[in-house]
DNA sequence: TAAAACAATGAAATTTGTTTTCAAAATCTT
DNA sequence: AAGATTTTGAAAACAAATTTCATTGTTTTA
């Protein structure tokens, strides 16, 4: 029912936001970039879009503090099942986490804190090495 | 600047709020409650006093997935920056980790993957022991 | 405790992000 | 190319949140 034609706007949308995979991306950047190029696209085509996007499980939907609207970014191709996700406060860039530690922590967590981790939904806040130094 | 009164709305939302520490409360549930009960509560003061306390860090806004508007949460008094929080996906309780496993695993992530956890902002998705059973 | 100083309230208007509508245009199929 | 179907986008609608401002409530000062 949905995303059954390519068009002009939704390559373009979607190559936008692999262009920006470390950045939480909006509508209105989304609007503004091809707005400022000429190469307008509509508002209701760039939200209708992206729902589908988010539904179709190509693209994350979430929200940033500070901000009142909704960001969006494109979702590795990668198996990120496995693993858990660090992202940095600062910079937003996340780092995968192969971590055998960290799984052993898991079951930890599981067997004595009878709590089942979920490593999708579960994201490791902090701040990366760079921003660190700064 | 800001809350330097004490008035009777104040002290109803505060203490809705309180009373349900476990749950997602949204201005719309607290504007229906008293509105319900005959005590009326505008919805500028709600939406004020609510973005006050979340400057001044009494509680936490954030979204929902599923629901398209934010949700505020009171903070428990406890010191809480000291240890992670569990918080379960279905019923949405939260769980304090007081562990020295997983202290022993911000230190590893710290010194292997030179990344600085921030266990405030860091919360762990899961699922809790009674959702499990169901 | 009266009065001045200041802050908070709430109804209404406004803003902002997002969604819906629908006729026209684009895309795919035959 | 014609027909069937989907997508587009301008405009209208919508919902959540914010702002405005005259009125009311709270605290401070004398």
């Amino acid at each position: 029912m949905e995303n059954k034609y390519n068009t002009k706007q939704r390559e373009k949308i979607l190559n936008f936001l692999k262009d920006n995979k470390d950045s939480n991306i909006t509508a209105e950047e989304i609007l503004n970039y091809f707005g400022s190029k000429g190469e307008n696209i509509g508002k209701s085509t760039v939200y209708r879009f992206l729902n589908n996007l988010v539904k179709e499980n190509v693209i994350k939907k979430y929200m940033v503090e500070g901000r009142n609207c909704s960001c969006y970014q494109y979702i590795e191709e990668k198996n990120c099942n496995d693993h858990y996700h660090l992202k940095c406060e600062k910079c937003n860039k996340i780092i995968h986490l192969e971590c055998d530690e960290f799984k052993e922590i898991q079951k930890h967590i599981a067997k004595d804190h009878d709590f089942e981790l979920d490593s999708v939904k579960t994201v490791l806040y902090g701040i990366c090495k760079e921003c660190n130094k700064k």
